[in-house]
DNA sequence: TTAGGGTTAG
């Protein structure tokens, strides 16, 4: 690079340039250099003024600087410098990364960074990070790959801001083997890249792998630090992380961050999400000093293991000790697990109240939420006033009242608002779906109740009698709708549609449907072989039985129930063979 | 300049 008329390509260079550089800033030379210049020399200044390695791989130690004389007097001259033009500087360092500033698109920017590789000029962490954060918005991976290639070709791939910047992209992009692997080619990692490859992992739902870094991380001499922890407890936060949750309190309570309210609040929150509400609640219990993200965790871990009761006692007691709930709060302590336990509804009328006096019922996602609980806990009605006092609707809260209204048993209501929602310009997404399909099931499972023979005709007549739509066709619309959305190849919808056409007696829509999904899971099987079964296609649903085996699925209980009711009327034969 | 605890429908 040139820097104020000199070839600069050493750090003894850059010295030996300084003092031409501060005569050229401070004096009425200014103009004369071209901006990027000025930037270049800010940088490279602040840097050296804060000792850090500020040469593409040339590792520069505040010490450099002391020990000689000459050293220390290019010290001094450089905070001379820096301070003489504050200003200039402040404004060079607030442009630090906004370098692209001129660049309006990523492409753009990539250009920029093209053109300086292709000259041969330096382009330094700052222009790369500012860069990958583009992508980062974007969530734009072509371009990543574009700016990987050009940060191996100017030879910063280790540098570890550029590196951690590129794992965080490919990271958000899904792609965290690309990450992993800008991970393992980093011959020095600080504790930002190792905490980036467990998030990254963590992100993912990958504890094993998370687990494999951490240990390497430690292995290799590495102090994880508060925000490795939050990050490696949270991959740990599933049921099969709590083994390795174990371990990591223990590395916590020993390595000194035993009152860090935000680690000890991802430990309670790995014990609740790994399935130990105990321990979470005797984490909680034990910190000295919480915040509402620790009371909001707790609650939602009770809630989510049904004990609506009491995180409504622990909903109380916060406010008692003063802190506010947040719409997070009301959100963690409505779940459905809670609210579907007898007696529910009580508690459930008293936190709406709460929500209600702290301005929460303009909230659409606490009022989602109340319309999904005060259905599950049977109160259709409530749930009905909610959705329709709401100013603002999204296509959750349709879903919710549509999938609320079909669980009690309101099959047509639940059938009309489905049409009113997209009427009024609301696309209907997998959900929506899903929830017709558990209306079909619930219509269902209210005829059996009322003694109806699961005959396919009777059960047709009685759909036909509660709604007028009539229950094939109903289904055959909804389907049609489905294909119309390109929502027919989601394995949910699928599944719900075989279930469905079983459900009305149509077993070769049934199959029909299930021979042309392109995926299936376990729950397809199951539907398809149920409805084979129930519709007195024994030896069709037996074959169907082997043939997921060899598919390599794992038949769950109740595929053996569906096929053990064929046995019955079939022979035992197949019974030795299952 | 780089990492970050909790969040409603099915």
């Amino acid at each position: 690079m040139w820097l104020a008329g000199m070839a600069v390509n050493s750090t003894s260079q850059l010295f030996k340039s300084l003092l031409v550089t501060s005569e050229l800033i401070d004096g009425q030379n200014r103009g004369r250099l071209a901006s990027s210049s000025l930037y270049d020399i800010c940088t490279r200044i602040h840097r050296i003024s804060l000792g850090t390695s500020f040469w593409p791989g040339e590792q520069l130690q505040h010490s450099s600087f002391s020990g000689s004389a000459k050293h220390e007097k290019h010290r001094n001259l450089s905070l001379v410098c820096v301070s003489n033009m504050r200003e200039f500087d402040q404004t060079a360092l607030v442009s630090a990364g906004k370098y692209l500033q001129n660049a309006s698109t990523i492409s753009e920017a990539i250009s920029l960074v093209k053109k300086h590789l292709h000259q041969g000029s330096t382009i330094d962490s700052y222009m790369y990070v500012d860069v990958l954060q583009r992508c980062f918005k974007h969530k734009d991976l072509t371009s990543v790959k574009q700016v990987h290639d050009c940060i191996l070709k100017s030879g910063m791939d280790q540098n570890p801001y550029v590196a951690n910047k590129l794992m965080r992209v490919y990271i958000r992009c899904g792609k965290v083997q690309d990450a992993r692997h800008v991970f393992d080619k980093l011959v020095k990692k600080n504790v930002f890249n190792w905490t980036t490859m467990i998030g990254g992992y963590a992100e993912h739902g990958r504890p094993a792998d998370a687990i494999e870094v951490y240990n390497q991380m430690r292995q290799e001499g590495g102090r994880p630090n508060e925000v490795t922890y939050l990050s490696i407890l949270k991959a740990c936060a599933c049921p099969v992380g709590l083994k390795w949750g174990k371990e990591i309190h223990a590395h916590i309570s020993h390595g000194g961050f035993r009152s860090d309210v935000p680690v000890q609040t991802a430990l309670v929150n790995m014990y609740a999400k790994s399935g130990s509400i105990k321990d979470a609640r005797l984490v909680f219990d034990e910190m000295a000093e919480r915040n509402v993200i620790t009371w909001n965790v707790m609650i939602g871990g009770l809630a989510q293991h049904g004990f609506g009761q009491e995180a409504f006692s622990l909903f109380l007691q916060m406010q008692e000790e003063g802190f506010v709930p947040d719409s997070t709060t009301y959100l963690s302590i409505l779940t459905a697990t809670a609210c579907s336990s007898a007696g529910a509804l009580g508690w459930v009328k008293e936190v709406h109240r709460h929500a209600v006096k702290a301005g929460f019922d303009s909230d659409m996602r606490v009022c989602n939420a109340l319309v999904h609980v005060y259905s599950k806990s049977g109160s259709v009605d409530d749930a009905r006033l909610v959705f329709e006092g709401m100013l603002d609707r999204d296509v959750i809260s349709w879903s919710a009242m549509i999938g609320g209204l079909a669980q009690n048993g309101c099959g047509h209501e639940a059938f009309s608002l489905f049409l009113k929602m997209q009427r009024e310009g609301v696309i209907p997404n997998v959900t929506t779906y899903h929830g017709c399909g558990q209306e079909a099931f619930s219509l269902f499972l209210r005829m059996r109740r009322e003694g109806v023979v699961p005959d396919a005709i009777t059960y047709m007549s009685i759909l036909n009698a509660s709604a007028s739509t009539g229950a094939l066709g109903w289904v055959k619309e909804v389907h049609r709708q489905a294909v119309q959305a390109g929502l027919d190849s989601d394995v949910r919808v699928g599944n719900a549609l075989v279930h469905m056409y079983c459900k009305t007696g149509s077993i070769s829509d049934a199959r029909l449907m299930f021979d042309g999904m392109v995926e299936r899971d376990v729950i397809t099987w199951t539907a398809m072989i149920s409805g084979l079964a129930q519709n007195e296609c024994g030896q069709e649903a037996f074959s169907l039985f082997l043939q997921m085996q060899r598919e390599g699925f794992i038949p769950v209980a109740t595929t053996y129930a569906s096929i053990l009711n064929v046995c019955t009327s079939t022979g035992l034969a197949m019974v030795e063979e299952i």
